[in-house]
RNA sequence: GCCUUGGUGGUGGAAUUGGUAGACACGCAGGACUUAAAAUCCUGUGAGCAGCAAUGUUCAUGCGGGUUCAAUUCCCGCCCGAGGUACCA
């Protein structure tokens, strides 16, 4: 019988399906293991060759688990509100529902090919109102608690009224928006409104005025991680800062215990480098600096405390606070000029443009060590988002700061002994103090522990710890997302009660915003509650996909997010599998997202994702032709530059190992039908090449209907794995596919003889047996360090073996069967039946090895002197590394080498001899 | 600039963490089977030198040093690529 995939893996899938051999239920007889993908977003473009590289990957281990014994969750779902869809609801009219439910079929259908063992009874969508319902939830629950210092968590707010009403707030260590203060008096004769403004300053989701990316093509604001160099990620248009009253969580409050809880997990460490350096934890100093002739002051956040006594005069954000206090009339106009430029520019343009510019304020700042008078600038360099808005410019050790001084020939004081400042800053926190009065004769490291204390015994300013992580903006002003649980009375919001969830997202005439201007959901008819006006705006991406683990884990309860019951047997995944493009936006979400149910107790760990493994990106290999310019002909690689040629992508599916297929390329556009082409010697026309994105406008895609079609489903899985190491980049290359395939159909053959399956129950001899233990001993350890490339090529040595051993041994062939099938499970499954088995493979186990078996009686030892080996002596395994060295000294070969005298030494490694030094 | 990664044959990549560098696969070359093709199988394949040959020998893991009997692996200094981040004070 011939290994015929296509029949074998439609029946095997068909079983699979219809007898829920998936299907995983609490039990508690069993360890439990939770494996997840990072869900897709089903886009209408389909699965290209590079999506499942993580699912088969992840597909892999979790089969490898559950052989082992374990209770294996292994579930998938859909990232399903989005961007694109949308996009393609303005301009068509359809539904982003019709369109997102069809795509999500045809993944569906890509997905079931290639023989996932996934539980699809878990699937979720975040698109489906019982799913959205509890990110609705969740946001109640953030709106309803504040982030409490003392404690460390998340309490609730109604606490916090209660507080309120006995002491004010004195007594209150916070996370808020602005610090205000008052008494149990003043709260008791405020108004509703004013109550529940204040409020509104310390809730976990909160409404205020902050500067957002504004992105008016899309008509929305966007999060930091969702704007790359000034430009949004989805559809790359500009984004440009604005203040706008929107929806943020409060996620700076968890900056600290983001940054430890990655001390805790099993991540890459570029990923955690990835991760601290977006929370930017950076210790230092807030400074007051009096303004002159004033009773005010200017406070500035510094790390570099030691080098006030270099500070030549003061920079302002142009939106800070501080510009309309330290204005001078006479500066007014050109400041307002200088505003207004900085204002019509931009995010982008700002970033592009590194031109020096500012004005002087007209004002003066006294430093508060030296009592010295300096003057107030305003730049763009300075930003308004980060520590305080305002800057201490220290020219000689900022770089920053330095070029604004040359720019504006401010003057510059060098502060550590021996440093040259005429060309550049010195920037190295390193040297010895100068000029600095008191810190004169400190190192560096001294002087900023000094100038601290200094600063908080004097009441100058306070130690302090700034982030660079911002609270997350949560609001957008477009259709297809989820709507908030949330009405205004009176012009606040407040939420609609948790029985009443989910909100149900209204049917719109158009997905466009209204003629004035609000939101898409300002078309809605009826939006409203108990006849009060609902939210119009609706929630970001992330919102969906910050909490999905825990929905998984029991998917259908309309009770709560996630039982107890279900939540402390799955805990937490323990293999989080996915693209490195989420280390600063989904991954950080999801952890605070966690953080926070777990601070309420709803859910046990702290950190959602124990391990995590970055599957590289699979990159395109185009293919290019070379057309003569100004004619039809197309000229080979290997003569193009005798011709006048321009590069033209060709679609790799009708090239061959880069040889054109040129009558398939004629057929390929109606332009080339009469194309003609110049060979290369060999009469064959060559292609160059290029690694590039897999793309549609390059013509690189490769399908993996295509490939399943072709090869099969196991070969696929096998080949991507074989491509290289999961976690690096690497392009898409079908030509290595023929050996991969070539490797099942040897395996295969194993168990046929003349065509008939013929398996033996004679006894494997001990060679055959020492095959079987070393690939069950290799894939082991393969499989848990994530070596799946050389799994593979495990695979293929034993495979070879075995047949030039001739084994077709049962006692060999039926553990061997079970150690291939987390990679090939098709196969795997039908080899398996065919030995007599009667229930499916997933529930047998995973072969052990004996490392008895692995050991030879004895062996040919290289003898080496000087570095060169000179002769192979036999000794028995069995001998210690004394006796080795004893069999060498005294050996004939060994003393004609040293001729009689004593070797200086005999290095044995691992029982080796590796050299004799003479 | 900073951080994180990598750099090994014609190609993708191995190397049990200091112990025979180049496993496995692709490609290429030659051969077997076949009327022929496909499929399949076998052999060879880092470079140089010597030899009819078996084989011997030298050089090779981005570059330059160092430690060691022994370095792709450890240390120091450079060069190049990829990814992240960027006026973060």
């Amino acid at each position: 019988m011939e290994y015929n995939f296509l029949r074998i893996e439609e029946k095997w899938q068909k079983y699979w399906a219809q007898n829920n051999i998936y299907k995983t239920e609490i039990d508690e007889s069993k360890p439990k293991y939770y494996v997840l993908d990072m869900f897709p977003y089903p886009s209408g473009a389909g699965l290209h060759v590079g999506h499942p590289l993580g699912y088969i990957a992840s597909d892999i281990y979790s089969r490898y688990k559950r052989l082992n014994g374990f209770n294996v969750l292994h579930p998938m779902g859909y990232d399903a509100f989005g961007l694109p869809a949308e996009q393609f609801a303005i301009d068509t009219g359809q539904h982003p529902e019709i369109t997102t439910e069809k795509n999500i079929k045809r993944y569906r259908e890509q997905l079931d090919k290639l023989g996932f063992a996934f539980d699809w009874n878990r699937e979720v969508k975040t698109c489906s109102p019982e799913y959205y319902k509890w990110t609705q939830w969740a946001f109640i629950q953030m709106f309803c608690s504040y982030y409490c210092k003392d404690a460390q968590r998340a309490r609730p707010v109604s606490e916090l009224m209660e507080i309120f009403e006995t002491e004010g707030n004195s007594r209150i260590n916070a996370a808020c928006t602005e610090e205000i203060r008052f008494t149990a008096d003043e709260w008791k004769i405020k108004t509703e409104k004013e109550r529940q403004e204040i409020l509104m300053n310390y809730r976990i989701a909160y409404l205020a005025d902050t500067m957002v990316n504004w992105c008016p093509r899309l008509g929305t604001v966007l999060a930091n991680d969702e704007v790359v160099n000034g430009l949004s990620v989805r559809g790359g248009y500009p984004v440009e800062q604005r203040k706008m009253r929107q929806w943020s969580l409060r996620i700076s409050a968890y900056a600290q215990r983001l940054l430890d809880g990655l001390e805790t997990i099993d991540w890459t460490e570029a990923l955690k480098e990835t991760q601290r350096n977006w929370i930017g934890r950076s210790e230092g100093a807030e400074i007051r600096f009096g303004i002159a002739d004033s009773n005010e002051s200017i406070t500035v956040f510094t790390t570099r405390a030691d080098t006030i006594f270099g500070v030549t005069f003061m920079v302002l954000a142009p939106e800070s606070e501080y510009v309309a206090k330290v204005a001078t009339p006479v500066q007014k106009a050109e400041i307002e000029n200088y505003l207004n430029s900085v204002k019509r520019k931009t995010e982008r343009e700002r970033i592009a443009d590194r031109k020096i510019s500012g004005v002087f304020s007209g004002g003066y700042a006294i430093n508060p060590f030296s009592g010295e008078k300096i003057p107030i600038w305003i730049s763009d360099y300075v930003l308004a988002g980060y520590g305080t808005g305002a800057i201490m410019a220290v020219p000689a050790h900022d770089s920053r700061d330095y070029a604004f001084a040359k720019h504006f020939g401010l003057p510059i004081i060098p502060l550590i002994e021996g440093c040259d400042t005429s060309n550049e800053s010195f920037d190295a926190k390193e040297g010895i103090m100068t000029n600095s009065g008191f810190l004169d004769g400190l190192t560096v490291q001294e002087a900023i522990r000094k100038a601290k204390e200094y600063v908080r015994e004097n009441e100058l300013g306070t130690v302090k710890v700034n982030y660079r992580l911002r609270d997350a903006i949560f609001s957008r002003q477009r259709y297809w997302g989820e709507p908030f649980p949330i009405y205004y009375r009176d012009g606040m919001p407040y939420p609609i009660p948790e029985n009443e969830l989910p909100l149900h997202l209204p049917e719109v005439d158009k997905f466009l915003p209204t003629e004035s201007g609000e939101p898409p959901l300002g078309r809605a008819k009826d939006w409203t509650y108990d006849g009060y006006r609902i939210e119009l705006n609706t929630m970001p991406g992330f919102a969906g996909s910050s909490a999905y683990y825990l929905r998984y884990m029991d998917p259908h309860n309309t009770e709560a997010l996630v039982s107890k019951k279900a939540n402390e047997y799955w805990k937490s995944v323990d293999l989080y599998m996915g693209g490195i493009e989420h280390a600063t936006g989904h991954l950080i979400y999801s952890r605070f997202w966690n953080k926070f149910l777990y601070d309420l107790g709803y859910v046990v760990e702290s950190e959602p994702f124990k391990k995590l493994v970055n599957q590289g990106m699979i990159q395109g290999r185009s293919n290019f032709v070379y057309r003569i310019n100004g004619s039809n002909t197309f000229v080979s690689k290997g003569l193009k530059d005798n011709y006048d040629v321009s590069e033209l992508h060709v679609d790799v599916n009708i090239v061959d190992n880069d040889i054109l297929d040129t009558k398939r390329f004629k057929r390929w556009k109606p332009e080339y039908e009469t194309a003609e082409f110049i060979l290369d010697s060999d009469g064959e026309y060559h292609c160059g090449w290029s690694v590039e994105k897999m793309s549609k406008s390059l013509y690189n895609v490769v399908n993996p209907d295509d490939i399943v079609v072709t090869y099969g489903a196991d070969t696929l899985r096998l080949y991507e794995m074989f491509l290289g190491p999961l976690e690096q980049s690497k392009p898409w290359d079908t030509k290595g596919i023929d050996g991969v395939h070539r490797f099942l159909r040897k395996f295969w053959r194993l168990f046929h003889s003349d065509g008939e399956f013929y398996v033996s129950d004679e006894p494997a001899t001990d060679s055959e047996l020492k095959v079987l233990h070393r690939t069950v001993k290799k894939i082991r350890s393969d499989i848990e360090s994530f070596s799946f490339n050389t799994s593979v090529s495990a695979f293929m040595i034993c495979v070879n073996e075995l047949g030039d051993l001739k084994c077709n041994k049962k006692q060999i062939l039926e553990p061997l069967t079970v150690v291939i099938s987390p990679f090939a499970p098709h196969i795997a499954e039908e080899l398996w039946r065919m030995l007599g088995n009667k229930t499916s493979i997933v529930n047998a186990s995973f072969p052990k090895h004996d490392e008895n078996i692995l050991i030879e009686n004895s062996f040919e030892y290289p003898v080496s002197f000087n570095g060169k080996t000179r002769f192979k002596l036999e000794i028995p395994l069995s001998a210690d590394t004394d006796e080795i060295r004893e069999k060498v000294l005294n050996n004939a070969q060994t003393q004609k080498f040293t001729e009689g005298k004593e070797p200086k030494k005999v290095i044995v490694v691992k029982g080796k001899i590796v050299n004799v030094v003479i």
